[in-house]
DNA sequence: GCCCTTCTGTGACCGCCGTCACTGCCCTGA
DNA sequence: TCAGGGCAGTGACGGCGGTCACAGAAGGGC
């Protein structure tokens, strides 16, 4: 594979809006580097403070408990970062950091990075809206886990994953079918609660298991199921 | 009261570090409104993205279920601000804001405020900064709720309300006398499980109430109990 | 002072869901 | 082709904690 064709910046959602020629400059203040799947990328413990882009691959936030229950935050795709945090505040890492597949990041040190983000006023804004999803979400998740059961947060989860997949006939798909783990600590409850929900809703005919993919047969259905409990 | 001693944004946290020639222009922009205690500053549902400065007084940020049960996220005390979340990425407001005690706020349109904020590099990294504090916070929620039981929830929110007020002897104070469902709704229990809980506490010899204040006796051994559970 | 509201304290009940323990499936690789 | 590992599915059980229902304390206003 020919490096230098990665060694790019240009796909960054938080620089879209930087000159050229101001992010060519910043290409050569990062490092490259490359990570295999499952592997460790930040350590919640590591004491650095760089920012990190991902130029390809896919990574998941995660944070574990010290009884070794996972809690997964977020995905962040190509095009997205991660360890501004503590760029931002200096303080330590606030989670850990896996590669979900083979993956090539840009690490930049924190204080060009601030400077970068202060200074253009259109990566400013980029960055807070970016910060402002993660509250959105984080917010939206609290009130999740105290106002829904666990049930309740499968299905929410579900819609959330078919995002606006919906199809003209009240179907959705999400692809590839995500393992049952995975979803438990998005929502923080267990693979078997996982497994039984799934059961019951394909025994209700409103989702199905198909070659490679979960279908939703009743997308309404599932929704409203989801809003008649927080009404409770 | 004379209102101009009022109309200034000089204790803002946000604009600290603002030239003075500057922050008084911003003043010129806003408007300055009172609210009575318990009154409701803004609404999830309403349409505005204005973004509001704390002069005097103190704000609760709340949402609520369909059903009712109130979820806290956070006070905001003299010199902070909130709203900012709509003005950075014009999304409807993510919470409501109530008036804790009797409040004076500045109001700022939601344009200036971007200006602001995009083209001062202190004022940008000071935003930033709330935004990750907001961050963190957050997800350290997210984590007690998915790992720890109510018990204990409230076992931390109790070392959290205590601060760094422990004294040499181990003792720590919490004044004034935080109200039960206002400790429920930050921790996503109920009022009658905060009561339960203090009274286990209390027969244990571990928290005491007294005059208006509630004393911690031993906050080693609160915070071990947080902790082991924790590792469970 | 008294009342009325707000807050606290506690018992009884019971449903949600996490835990444990297996079984069985599917797929990959030797 | 078979073995082994990862994932899925399901039953049994039991405890945490939410809900309901009161009773009592506390405090603030007239």
């Amino acid at each position: 594979m020919p490096d230098s064709g990665e060694r790019t910046l240009a796909g960054i959602d938080l620089f879209a809006s930087l000159p050229q020629k101001d992010r060519q400059a910043l290409e050569q203040r990062c490092h490259w580097r490359k990570f295999a799947a499952n592997e460790q990328i930040i350590d919640r413990q590591s004491g650095t403070r760089d920012v990190f882009f991902v130029v390809r691959g896919k990574v998941r936030v995660v944070d574990y408990s010290l009884s070794g229950r996972e809690v997964s935050f977020d995905d962040i795709a190509q095009g997205g970062s991660f360890g501004e945090l503590a760029a931002i505040d200096k303080q330590p890492r606030s989670a850990n950091i896996v590669a979900l597949t083979d993956t090539i990041v840009a690490i930049l040190p924190p204080a060009i990075f601030i400077r970068v983000v202060t200074e253009h006023p259109a990566a400013a804004l980029a960055l807070m809206q970016r910060l402002a999803q993660i509250i959105r979400a984080a917010t939206g998740r609290i009130m999740d886990l105290s106002t829904l059961g666990a049930h309740n947060r499968i299905h929410a989860e579900l819609l959330r994953q078919a995002g606006d997949s919906t199809r003209e006939d009240g179907t959705a798909v999400i692809q590839p079918i995500p393992i049952h783990a995975d979803i438990a600590s998005r929502v923080s409850t267990t693979r078997e609660t996982v497994a039984r929900v799934l059961s019951d809703l394909a025994r209700d005919g409103i989702v199905k298991r198909e070659s490679g993919a979960l279908v939703i047969l009743d997308v309404d259905r599932l929704r409203t199921m989801v809003e008649q409990l927080k009404g409770q």
